[in-house]
DNA sequence: CTGTGTGCAAAGGGTTTGCAAGTAC
DNA sequence: GTACTTGCAAACCCTTTGCACACAG
């Protein structure tokens, strides 16, 4: 099987192009998320316009979350709930001020809270600043 | 009396220069936080290469926070909780997709949460994005 | 005189866009 | 042939930096 990734573009009308799909994959396959310069990187036979675009058509049919970390760049990872229309990042981020990295933490879910009445809550991102274990032991 | 802001650049050691103050009044006579572009708008006859290096400086004395609520540019706001070294900003913030406005929701306090061990949290962001009761009530 | 603050212009980093060549159907 | 995809270069936006002048102590 060819890991699904021409199913899941295709189930979203998106023509499985071979630099949509290295993208994809390595979206998916990265345990942190990923700025367009580490995508750049990763994959250094791809323009960085072709990386934009392809992010931006991402997003707009909600195959991938972006954020911004505070670092600059934004961030973008797969969405993990994709599918109903929803862009909802369930769980918290961590930016380590040490070593720069920006971790999923998907144990820890984002907590609601309660807004005052007539807000229409559509997405929301909870960051967390400080040091990671490692940078943290060696402080 | 001279609104005390004199008194609070004093307190932080920072010479309370024209532009300083200036700035330093318009953040805190904002409902909302403002970009660099904004402050450069309201206050056009001052420099962006001044307004910047004031925020710098406000910002390495704790005086104010900034945030990125994803618009691409930061925001600023002035610290409630000054003086302790701490830059926790202890409210959530509101993104309009709608009018494009960042709101302070005072009332919504950041839930904490428990982070795996090890890790050593030093502030945290949390910003929701979707629409105001205004632009909520007009679609 | 010395140090600090400011404006102007330029540089820098990150992202997007115009355009033309290339590819698929 | 037609529509879509990609790379290259240039443009764009936001922010910071170099430098010189102005000002205060």
């Amino acid at each position: 099987m060819k890991s699904g990734i021409e199913n899941i573009l295709a189930e979203n009308d998106i023509a499985a192009t071979p630099v949509r799909v290295l993208v994809f994959k390595t979206l998916r396959e990265s345990v942190t998320p990923l700025s367009m310069a580490d995508l750049e990187t990763i994959l250094d036979s791809v323009d960085k316009s072709s990386i934009s675009r392809t992010l931006s058509l991402f997003r707009d049919h909600h195959l991938v979350h972006a954020f911004s970390d505070g670092s600059g760049s934004m961030k973008y990872e797969v969405c993990h709930s994709h599918g109903v229309g929803e862009d909802k990042d369930t769980h918290v981020h961590f930016r380590c001020e040490g070593c720069g990295t920006t971790i999923c933490l998907p144990e820890v879910r984002i907590p609601e809270v309660v807004l005052p009445e007539g807000y229409l809550p559509m997405e929301s991102n909870y960051i967390i600043k400080g040091y990671c274990p490692d940078c943290a032991r060696h402080r």
